[in-house]
RNA sequence: GGGUGGUUAGCUCAGCGGUUAGAGCACCAGUCUUACAAACUGGGGGCCACUGGUUCAAAUCCAGUACCACCCACCA
C-alpha cells in the first residue's frame, strides 16, 4: 500500500486540492432525510465590510472542530454560512469609496446608492465565503445565506409586523443616541461609554430682578445652554430656600427660566443646582416631561447650531462649547472650571461622540421578551459556557430597556409602514395591503424612509436562514440549533436578542449551547489594530504556514479568559507541529511497504513487545483525553496539547525509534508487527486530529491502509475496549528511566555523540533482571551504548559515572572521560534533592494528625516513597565515597 | 458606582486539594544519528502577587489587600 510523501511539505497545493475535493463530492452536505441525529449550527455571519480577521478565524476554526467532529461520530450536521449586511458599517464604507470619488450618497439618491452597496457585497460576500474555505470550514454552501437576501428580508419584514401588531413595537418622540456624523439613530449599546479627561464649568445664572445675585449650575456641557429650559434644585436644599418660584436669566442669551424643584438632583454634586436641558439629555427630558416643560432643540443633524442656539447659529457643537465658554467668562458668569474626569458615548462604528438627542423613533418593548429568555435560561434550555457568561446575559436582560430599532440611512431592511397623507400609519406587507387596511388608494402612501437597526435581522438568524416565515423541513429538523460558537463582545448585540426573538417568534430558543470563545489579542495582550501594526492576518498566515498550522495555534492557545494572546512564536510552533506530522508520516510511510490496503485491526496478541503495548495504551488514553476535553466544557487547549504531545513525544520521540530497530530488522514477522502498530497509530492519531486540522490529516490518510473514502467521513476514534495496560507502562516507564540516565551521564560529562559506551546495570530483583534483558536492543540503541553487564547487585567499577533509576542502578565506566569533579556534583546534587524529599516525608509521616487523617492509600503510597529515598540516598552515597573525597 | 477575569520560569500559558510545580518559545552546551536543524540530546531557570484562614495536606479552597485588564451604569 503506503505511497510515498514529498519531502517537503507544502501545504498550499494539499489544502485547496482537498476542500476542492470535498466540497465537488458534497462531503459538507446536511441530508435533512438521513435517519441520523442532527447536528446544526449557524455561522455568526460575517460583516460585508471588509475580510475576514484573526477572531473569524478562530471562531471558525472552533465551529469547525465541533462540526467535523459530530460528522465523524455519525451525525446529519448542518452548518449554515453566510454575512451579514451590516448597515451602518458598510454603508460608512461604500460612502468613504464614494468620498474617495468627490461624492456623497446625496449625489448618487437612495436607489443608486443601494445598488452600490449591493455591488460592494457581491464582491466582499464572496471574498469572505472564500477566505472561510481557505480555512477549512466545513460548511454546508447549499444553505449560504445574506441577511439582506429575499428570505430573509421576508422574514425581517414579517416580525416587524407582527411585533408592532401585538404592540410590542412603537413609535415615539424620546431622546435617542444620535451620531451626528452617521446620521443616524443608535441604540443603547452602539454607544459605547469611555472615561474621557473632561471639564466641569460652573456657570452664573444670573435671579431675574435680584442684581448681582446667581444660581451657580455646574454642567460638563455649556454648548447645551440654549436649550435651557428651567434650572433645577432638589426641593429640601436650604441653600436655595429663598430662591422659590424665583426666575433666572439664561446667560448670554438673557431668557428667562423658571428655577424648579425635584428630588432627581443630587445635592452633593456640583452646586446642587441642576441645569434642564429635555431635548439633549435622558434625564433632563423627563424632569422637563413631570414639569411640562418646553423642549428646546437646538442642533441638527449634523451637530450643528441652529436659529435656537441664537448667535451661536451654524456652528458645530465643540466650536460652540468654546464660544460659550468664553463669552461666559467675558461676562463675568463663567465662576470656575474644575477638570472633570466623566464618561463620554461615542459611536461604535466611528468613535463620533454621540449626541442625546430628541427624536421620533422606533422601537421594541423588551421587558416581555427578555423575560422569556430569562424563563428558558432558569429551565436550562439555553446554557452558556463558560457558565459566567450566563450572569452577564441574565444581568443584561433583568435591566434591559427598550431597543431603538430605526435608523436614518439607506442600506437595510426599510420600516414596513405606510403612512397616509394625513399622517395615519399601518405596517404591513406591502403599499397594496396598507392601503386596504387604511382604506386609502395604494399611490397615496408614503413608506417610512429609515431602516431597522441591522441587528434587527441578525436576530432571527438561526430561524431566517431555516426559511421561516415558511414551514420547512429544515426548521422542523435543525431549529433549535446544537450550539452557538461565539464571541463574548456580541453577547447582548447578537445573543440576548436571537434569544428573545426565537422565543417570540419560534417559540423555542434558538439554540441549545452557547459557547464563548475568547477574543484575539496579540503577545502582550493588546488588542490587534491597525493603528498598533500588531495585525496578524489568517490569509497571509494560511498563505504561509498552512490553514492547519494556523488553526492548531488559535486552538491550542483557546481558552476560557477573555483575551488569548497570539503570538508569532506560537504560529511557528504549530508550524513545526504540522512539519514534524508531515516527516514522521512520511519517515513512516518509507516503511510500511508490504502493509495491505485495508485498514489495520488494532494489533494485539503475544506477538507485541513492550514497547508496543505502551504506545497502543498511551493512544488509548489520549483518546480518552481528547473526548473528555471535548464534551467536558470544549477544552479546545487541552484537547491540542493532548494530541501535541501524544504525537511529538510518545509517537516520535520513542516509538519510531524504537520501531527502527525492527523495521530494519531481517525478521519478517517482527518488521510486519511494527508495521501494524505503526499503522493502526498513525491511522488513529490522524482521526482524532482531523477536526483540529483538516487537510494535513487527510493527506496522509488516504496513503495509509484506510476504510472508506475520506477521513471527514471516517469514524471518531474510540478507546480499544479491553483494560488498560498499566503493566506496560510502568515496565516500560523503567525502561525510559534508564536511558535517561545514560544520557544525562553522557551529556554532563560531555562524551562525543557518535561515541558507544559501554554500560554496566545493577538490578534489583529477577523480574527487572529479565524486563531489561528483554529490552536490551532498545535500551542500547535509545542511549548509545553497549549494555556490557546486566545482574543483580553487581558492584560499582572503578572510575564508572553513577546513576540510579528507579531501583536500578546504572554504571558507566567511562575511564578517563569521566571528570570526578562533575561525577562529585551530580551525585551530591542528586543526592540532596532526594534528602530533600525525604526530610518533607519523615517529617509528614511522624505527623500522628496524617497518619491518623489521611487517607490510608495515600499514607502507603508515602510510606513505600520514604522506602525508595531512603534506597536512593544510600546508593548514590555509597557511590560518592566510592569516588574519594 | 456595580460586576467579571487575571496575577505561576525571561515571554505566552497549563496545572485548580495529595511528592520540593509543567509545556512551548527564549537561554546555555553538544549533535547535520539516512523522517524532520522547522530537528535531535542534555542542562540552567520559579519562596506559584501579598496577608490571614480552612485542612492531616494549599499554587490549588475561603476571606481580605495590592496591582493589571475588561464589561456594565442617565448623577449633571
Amino acid at each position: 500500500m503506503a505511497t510515498e510523501l514529498s519531502s517537503k511539505y507544502d501545504p498550499q497545493e494539499v489544502e485547496e486540492r482537498w476542500y476542492k475535493l470535498w466540497e465537488s463530492r458534497g462531503y459538507f452536505k446536511a441530508d435533512p432525510s438521513s435517519n441520523k441525529p442532527p447536528f446544526s449550527v449557524v455561522i455568526p455571519p460575517p460583516n460585508v465590510t471588509g475580510s475576514l480577521h484573526i477572531g473569524h478565524a478562530l471562531n471558525n476554526a472552533l465551529q469547525d472542530v465541533l462540526v467535523r467532529r459530530q460528522r465523524m461520530l455519525g451525525f446529519d450536521v448542518l452548518w449554515v454560512p453566510g454575512c451579514d449586511h451590516a448597515g451602518i458599517a458598510t454603508q460608512n464604507v461604500v460612502e468613504r469609496e464614494l468620498a474617495k470619488e468627490g461624492k456623497n450618497r446625496d449625489d448618487l439618491g437612495r436607489e443608486k446608492f443601494i445598488e452600490r452597496v449591493w455591488q460592494w457585497k457581491e464582491e466582499s460576500g464572496s471574498t469572505i465565503m472564500r477566505q472561510l474555505r481557505r480555512l477549512g470550514a466545513s460548511c454546508d454552501w447549499s444553505y449560504e445565506r445574506f441577511t439582506f437576501d429575499e428570505g430573509l428580508s421576508k422574514a425581517v419584514q414579517e416580525v416587524f409586523i407582527r411585533l408592532y401588531e401585538k404592540g410590542l413595537i412603537y413609535q415615539g418622540d424620546y431622546i435617542i443616541n444620535w451620531c451626528p456624523r452617521c446620521s443616524t439613530a443608535l441604540s443603547d449599546i452602539e454607544a459605547q461609554h469611555k472615561d474621557v479627561d473632561g471639564k466641569l464649568y460652573y456657570v452664573r445664572y444670573p435671579v431675574v430682578g435680584q442684581a448681582g445675585k446667581f444660581v451657580v449650575v455646574a454642567t460638563t456641557r455649556p454648548e447645551t445652554i440654549p436649550g435651557d429650559v428651567a434650572v433645577c434644585v432638589h426641593p429640601d436644599d436650604e441653600r436655595f430656600a429663598a430662591l422659590k418660584g424665583a426666575r433666572l436669566a439664561m446667560p448670554i442669551l438673557g431668557k428667562e427660566i423658571p428655577l424648579i424643584a425635584d428630588g432627581y438632583v443630587d445635592r452633593a454634586f456640583g452646586t446642587g443646582a441642576l441645569k434642564i436641558t429635555p431635548a439633549h439629555d435622558a434625564n433632563d427630558f423627563e424632569i422637563g416631561d413631570r414639569f411640562g416643560l418646553e423642549r428646546v432643540k437646538i442642533m441638527d443633524p449634523k451637530g450643528i447650531m441652529n436659529e435656537l442656539a441664537g448667535p451661536y447659529k451654524g456652528m458645530d457643537r465643540f466650536a460652540c462649547r468654546k464660544a460659550i465658554v468664553r463669552d461666559l467668562e467675558s461676562a463675568g458668569l463663567l465662576e470656575k472650571v474644575e477638570e472633570y474626569k466623566h464618561a463620554v458615548a461615542r459611536c461604535y462604528r466611528c468613535e463620533t461622540v454621540v449626541e442625546s438627542y430628541l427624536s421620533k423613533q422606533w422601537f421594541v418593548k423588551m421587558k416581555p421578551l427578555a423575560e422569556r429568555a430569562l424563563a428558558a435560561l432558569e429551565k436550562g434550555d439555553t446554557s452558556f459556557q463558560p457558565a459566567n457568561w450566563s450572569k452577564v446575559y441574565s444581568d443584561w436582560l433583568k435591566k434591559i430597556r427598550d431597543w431603538c430599532v430605526s435608523r436614518q440611512i439607506w442600506w437595510g431592511h426599510r420600516i414596513p409602514v405606510y403612512y397616509t397623507q394625513d399622517g395615519r400609519p399601518a405596517a404591513a406587507r406591502s403599499a397594496e395591503e396598507a392601503a386596504v387596511k387604511l382604506g386609502v388608494p395604494a399611490a397615496s402612501l408614503t413608506q417610512d424612509p429609515d431602516v431597522l437597526d441591522t441587528w434587527f435581522s441578525s436576530a432571527l438568524w438561526p430561524f431566517s436562514t431555516m426559511g421561516w416565515p415558511e414551514s420547512t423541513p429544515e426548521l422542523a429538523r435543525y431549529y433549535p440549533t446544537s450550539v452557538l460558537v461565539t464571541s463574548w463582545d456580541i453577547l447582548f448585540f447578537w445573543v440576548a436578542r436571537m434569544s428573545m426573538f426565537g422565543l417570540e417568534v419560534v417559540d423555542q430558543v434558538p439554540f441549545k449551547k452557547v459557547l464563548i470563545n475568547s477574543l484575539v489579542a496579540d503577545e502582550h495582550g493588546q488588542k490587534m489594530s491597525k493603528s498598533k501594526g500588531n495585525v496578524i492576518d489568517p490569509l497571509t498566515k494560511i498563505d504561509t504556514i498552512g490553514a492547519d498550522a494556523l488553526r492548531f495555534a488559535l486552538l491550542s492557545v483557546e481558552t476560557q479568559s477573555r483575551y488569548i494572546s497570539l503570538s508569532e512564536e506560537r504560529l511557528e510552533s504549530a508550524r513545526n507541529f504540522t512539519n514534524k506530522i508531515w516527516n514522521a508520516a512520511r519517515f513512516m510511510l518509507l516503511n510500511l511497504k508490504g502493509l495491505p490496503a485495508t485498514a489495520v485491526a488494532r494489533p494485539q496478541g503475544p506477538g507485541l513487545e513492550l514497547v508496543d503495548r505502551w504506545i497502543l495504551t498511551r493512544l488509548d488514553q489520549a483518546i480518552v483525553d481528547v473526548d473528555q476535553y471535548m464534551e467536558d466544557g470544549v477544552q479546545i487547549n487541552h484537547v491540542a496539547a493532548t494530541i501535541f504531545d501524544f504525537f511529538w513525544k510518545d509517537l516520535c520521540d520513542w516509538y519510531i525509534e524504537a520501531a527502527k530497530v525492527r523495521l530494519q530488522s531481517e525478521d519478517a514477522a517482527a518488521r510486519t508487527r511494527a508495521q501494524e502498530v505503526l499503522a493502526y497509530t498513525l491511522e488513529t492519531t490522524l482521526r482524532l486530529l482531523h477536526p483540529l486540522c483538516p487537510f494535513i490529516t487527510e493527506e496522509i490518510w488516504q496513503r495509509l491502509p484506510h476504510q472508506g473514502e475520506t477521513i471527514m467521513l471516517a469514524p471518531w476514534p474510540a478507546p480499544f475496549a479491553s483494560v488498560r495496560d498499566t503493566e506496560a507502562l510502568a515496565q516500560f516507564q523503567q525502561v525510559l528511566d534508564v536511558v535517561h540516565a545514560v544520557r544525562e551521564i553522557r551529556g554532563e560529562m560531555k562524551v562525543d555523540a557518535k561515541k558507544v559506551v559501554s554500560a554496566i546495570l545493577a538490578v534489583p530483583d529477577k523480574a527487572t533482571l529479565e524486563l531489561l534483558m528483554s529490552q536490551r536492543d532498545l535500551l542500547e540503541s535509545f542511549a548509545k551504548m553497549t549494555v556490557s553487564a546486566i545482574a543483580i547487585d553487581i558492584a560499582k567499577p572503578e572510575g564508572a559515572a553513577s546513576a540510579v533509576a528507579g531501583a536500578i542502578q546504572v554504571y558507566l565506566p567511562l575511564a578517563d572521560l569521566l571528570d570526578l569533579d562533575v561525577e562529585r556534583r551530580r551525585l551530591a546534587k542528586e543526592i540532596e534533592r532526594l534528602r530533600g524529599l525525604l526530610g518533607a516525608l519523615e517529617a509528614k509521616l511522624s505527623n500522628e494528625a496524617f497518619v491518623q487523617r489521611a487517607p490510608v492509600a495515600v499514607v502507603e503510597t508515602e510510606k513505600k516513597k520514604i522506602v525508595d529515598y531512603r534506597d536512593s540516598i544510600e546508593k548514590l552515597s555509597q557511590n560518592l565515597q566510592g569516588l574519594g573525597a
